[in-house]
RNA sequence: GGCGCGGUACCCAAGUGGUAAGGGAGAGGUCUGCAAAACCUUUAUGCGUGGGUUCGAUUCCCACCCGCGCCUCCA
């Protein structure tokens, strides 16, 4: 069964198909790199993760180039705020922002380019729809595109700009526009601002400009896929198509897919209600980052989710009975042979867990198949139906599971340790939650360390001094890591 | 006002014209030196409300209530 999307621009749910043989160009927007990236912004790069992991899963190839944002109206007043230019104030976000997705287990794309490298190129974009009359310069030296001359304009959005909409309010600009909906190409220099000499003249790009060259650079006139959260479909995609589709006269994008907002504690996250956070904030507060992208990850993108901190709590349960049951299979013992029964739940797990992704990437029927399978492995492994000859299939549909969900392997530890650090270096000390500093210590303890005091625990049980295998397990807990006993013998995890 | 999405158990959530996946949490039990893990049982005669279509609707239609989004360069 092929891949099935929703495309925006039918707004119908369609196979999907790459334009050229077993390749997929895609183009997702990126984050505007002038704070650090809220969960809400993360909420739209795991969904990308999500489809380029299970598309490359399907055997495709996929060339996927990303946008950084790194200048605009926000950077430029933040950069003079603080006496730096644009470059040197954008440089910290945009580490910040890998780093944050490093945390998340986001994939880099193959390509992640800068709007600022790309100036000229945007510049004669520009001139090309001046040329072909789907543009216009103003007295003071900005560009605008003429939407009364692309009749199409509306499109994605499905908004009829025949006759002006009435409810719809109108901007007041300073600029001299033709018609109030054209939209800046180009933005005339002002005092003290960034600015870049070009063919049309100086100043400073639009913002959707640089979407339309960077993706028709790099993926060419026509590609396959373009996401980007809900808020983008107008005006920012719908101008892009506008500028695109203008100048080359053929079908930008194939598919347009847009992740739903999500909410915080049933109310739409914003920093006057309190309600905002970044993936640090929630790391700082104690929760690991596999549980935040496994809360992310659960609810199909195309539904708004409530972000909470019950969910936070539960997602992190969830996972750990994941990796409970990996670790299981791991260190058991099984008995020799084979058995068909759980060969054929692995098969059926795969299966569902491929269709249910199939199905317009539905998050939360994979994750169904897969806790099935725990379920069913797990009882069958209590009443010693399960064999060392199953343990390679069923280890390979958890691979099948990782390599889309990527929550099984835990370096939390590590990683909250990092954040701490990034916490201290930045002054914010008072920040970092005492359920924070407990998980960073799990990172404390090297392998080899962890191995001699657990070996020391059981050869303590073997004598029955429990007293003393008692204190080596408390101790160990001290240090985050804790320790199970089963009839088999000794397992021990991070926590 | 225009256009669109959604309301499923304590929480998250899948789903279908034929009688409600899965996860978390709670309760009881099994196993166990203890702890943990795991398993079993249990928690919606019910899927926002009221009508309608149908042999039969949570699933289709209508109305209403509630939540949310876009229409202002917020993912």
């Amino acid at each position: 069964m092929p891949l099935e999307l929703f495309n925006t621009l039918s707004a119908k749910v369609e196979e999907f198909h790459p334009l050229e043989d077993n390749l997929v160009r895609m183009y997702a927007c990126g984050p505007t790199v002038y704070d650090y990236g809220h969960i809400g912004n993360f909420r739209t790069f795991i969904v990308v993760d999500t489809l380029r992991r299970f598309l490359k899963q399907s055997g495709y190839q996929v060339k996927h180039v990303m946008n950084v944002t790194d200048v605009d109206d926000k950077i430029i007043r933040n950069a003079a705020r603080d006496g730096v230019t644009v470059q040197e104030y954008t440089k910290k976000y945009r580490q910040a922002f890998l780093e944050d997705a490093d945390a998340l287990n986001i994939e880099h794309p193959e390509m992640l380019v800068n709007a600022t490298d790309h100036i000229q190129e945007m510049a004669h974009l520009i001139a090309g729809l001046v040329g072909k009359g789907y543009a216009y310069r103003t007295d003071d030296g900005s560009y605008y595109f003429r939407i009364a001359k692309f009749p199409e304009y509306g499109k994605l959005s499905k908004k009829d700009f025949a006759g002006m909409s009435d409810g719809a309010r109108v901007d007041v600009d300073e600029y001299d526009k033709d018609n109030a909906r054209d939209f800046a190409l180009w933005k005339a220099p002002k005092p003290g601002e960034a600015r870049w000499e070009t063919e049309i003249g100086p100043g400073r790009p639009g913002w959707h400009i640089e979407c339309s060259t960077m993706s028709m650079k790099y993926l060419g006139e026509s590609f396959d896929i373009h996401c980007g959260g809900e808020d983008l479909i107008f005006p920012h995609h719908e101008n892009e198509i506008a500028q695109s589709e203008a100048m080359t006269g053929k079908r930008f994008v194939h598919v347009w897919v847009h992740s739903r907002f999500l909410l915080v504690e049933g109310e739409k996250m914003s920093k006057s209600l309190g309600n905002f956070y970044t993936v640090r904030d929630l790391i700082l507060k104690g929760h690991k980052p596999s549980s935040i992208r496994f809360l992310l990850m659960s609810v199909p993108y195309r539904k708004q989710l409530n972000f909470t901190f019950d969910g936070l709590t539960q997602a992190a349960n969830s996972v750990e009975r994941l990796r409970n049951f990996k670790l299981r299979l791991e260190s058991e013992p099984f008995p020799e042979g084979t058995s068909e029964a759980i060969a054929g739940t692995a098969k059926k797990t795969s299966d569902e867990m491929r269709s249910g992704l199939d199905d317009d990437l539905n998050t939360a029927r994979a994750l169904g198949a897969v806790f099935d399978m725990v379920r069913d492995v797990n009882a069958a492994a209590d009443a010693g139906d399960v064999r060392k000859g199953d343990v390679l299939a069923l280890l390979q549909v958890l691979q099948q599971f990782e390599e889309i969900f990527a929550v099984l392997k835990d370096d939390d530890a590590a990683k909250v340790r990092a954040t701490v650090e990034w916490a201290k270096s930045e002054g914010l000390e008072d920040k970092i939650s005492a359920e924070t500093a407990e998980l960073g210590k799990a990172a404390s303890l090297a392998d080899a360390d962890v191995e001699r005091l657990v070996a020391e625990h059981s050869q303590a049980r073997k004598m029955r001094d429990f007293a003393r295998s008692d204190a080596i397990r408390a101790e160990l807990a001290e240090n985050g890591i804790i320790l199970e006993n089963t009839k088999d013998g000794v397992r021990w995890k991070r926590k």
